[in-house]
DNA sequence: GAGATTTGCAACGCAAGCGTTGGATATGCT
DNA sequence: AGCATATCCAACGCTTGCGTTGCAAATCTC
C-alpha cells in the first residue's frame, strides 16, 4: 500500500472535527479521534502537536468554512433577507458538527480566535450587503447593519444552540424542522421591513 | 463550630455552578470544586454521588430558575415585549453562569432533560403571556406564540452564546453592551408590531 | 540494491483525576 | 460519663488518557 500522508491527514482531521464536535475539548480523547480513524494515536502528535494544538487547528480550518458558508451578494429587499435566514439554517441542519463547533468556541471563551483575520473578512462581506441594501433604501435602516444580520444569525442558530429549549418551549404543539424554518423566516421579514 | 451541614451542601453547589458554567462537564475537576469551596473533595461524593449526578444535580436547580427568572405576566404591545426582551438580555449579564450552564446543556445533548417538568411549566406561562397578547390582538400574531416567545429569547441569547462572531462581526464598529441592548430591543419591537 | 528517510504502530511511562477508606473530631442520647 | 452517630478530611488505589519511544515496513536516492 502506497504512502499516502495528505489522506492519512484528512481521515484523521476529519475525525478530529467529529469527535471535537460531539463532545467538546475537555470530553473528547486522543485515543478516539484516531480510532475512529483507523489510525494510530501517534500520528495525532506528529502532524498536529498536542490536543489543543489540534483542537485550534480544527477550529481555524472550519469555522473558516462558517463564515463563509451561505454567500450572500446582495439584498433587494425584506424576502431576500428572509430567504438568506432560511439557507443560513439550512445549512446549520446539513452541518450540524460546525455549528457546535462555533457554539464551543464561544463557550471556551478563548483569549486569541483561531483565524479571526479571514473570518472576520468573510463575516464583514455580510454585513456590508446588509449596510447597502439599507442605504439603497430596499431594507429597514432602524436597526445598524451588523447588529441586524448577527440577529438574523441569532434567529437561525438559537434552534441549534438550545433544542432543548426549544422543546420545552414548545411542549403543547412541537416544533418542527418547518414550522421553526418558516418562523424564523417571517421573522426575519419583519426585521427587514421599514417601519410605517 | 457546629456542624452546618446545609451550609456545607450549599457552598459545594454554588462551587460547583461556578465550576461547571466555567469549564463544562469534560474540563472541571472534583478536586477545583471542593478547594474552591474550601471543603474536602470527599464531601462531594458523600452528598451527590459521582460527578455525572452532581452535574445533573447542578443543572436541576440552576436551569430551574433561568426558566422562572424574568417575570412575565401580560403583554399589553410590542413596547413590552421590547421590555421583556431587555430584561431577559440583563438578567443573562447578571448571571453568566446561568446561561452558560444552559448552553452547555444544548451541546451535551442528554437523553433526559433534569427537572423538564418544572421547566416545561415555567416556560408554558411566558408562552400563554404572548399567545393571550396576540388573542387580544395586542401584538403581532403573524408568527405563533411559542415561537414569537422563543424567538424573543433567540435575540437576547444570542450575544452570549458566541460573543466572538459578535466581535468579528462588529470588527469596524465595535458593539457594547448598550448598543446591543437598544438594537435587541428595536427587533423584539419589530416582531412584535402587527404588519399594516 | 544499499543506505537514508519517511510513514506507521504497539507498547510504555507518567501524570491527572475519579472515587474510596480509615480514622479523627464533633455532636446527640441515655 | 460513655456509647452511638454524624461530619469531616488526609491519604490512598486505580483507571484513564496524554504524550513518547523504539522498532518495523515502505518509499526514495544514488
Amino acid at each position: 500500500m502506497a504512502w499516502n500522508t495528505a489522506e492519512t491527514k484528512r481521515r484523521l482531521k476529519e475525525s478530529a472535527v467529529a469527535e471535537f464536535a460531539a463532545h467538546g475539548l475537555g470530553g473528547t480523547t486522543m485515543e478516539r479521534i484516531a480510532r475512529r480513524a483507523g489510525i494510530n494515536k501517534e500520528r495525532l502528535y506528529t502532524y498536529f502537536g498536542d490536543k489543543s494544538q489540534l483542537f485550534a487547528t480544527v477550529l481555524a480550518d472550519e469555522l473558516n468554512k462558517v463564515a463563509a458558508a451561505v454567500p450572500l451578494d446582495s439584498l433587494d429587499g425584506p424576502e431576500a433577507v428572509a430567504a438568506y435566514a432560511g439557507a443560513v439554517y439550512d445549512y446549520h441542519a446539513e452541518h450540524p458538527e460546525l455549528t457546535r463547533l462555533l457554539l464551543w468556541e464561544g463557550l471556551l471563551d478563548l483569549p486569541e480566535v483561531p483565524e479571526e483575520d479571514s473570518r472576520t473578512d468573510y463575516y464583514r462581506t455580510k454585513v456590508a450587503a446588509f449596510t447597502r441594501a439599507q442605504q439603497a433604501n430596499l431594507i429597514s435602516a432602524d436597526i445598524p447593519g451588523a447588529d441586524l444580520a448577527f440577529l438574523i444569525l441569532a434567529l437561525a442558530g438559537w434552534w441549534y444552540a438550545v433544542p432543548q429549549m426549544s422543546r420545552m418551549m414548545h411542549a403543547d404543539d412541537p416544533a418542527t424542522p418547518d414550522t421553526a424554518r418558516e418562523a424564523l423566516m417571517r421573522a426575519a421579514t419583519k426585521l427587514a421591513t421599514p417601519a410605517v
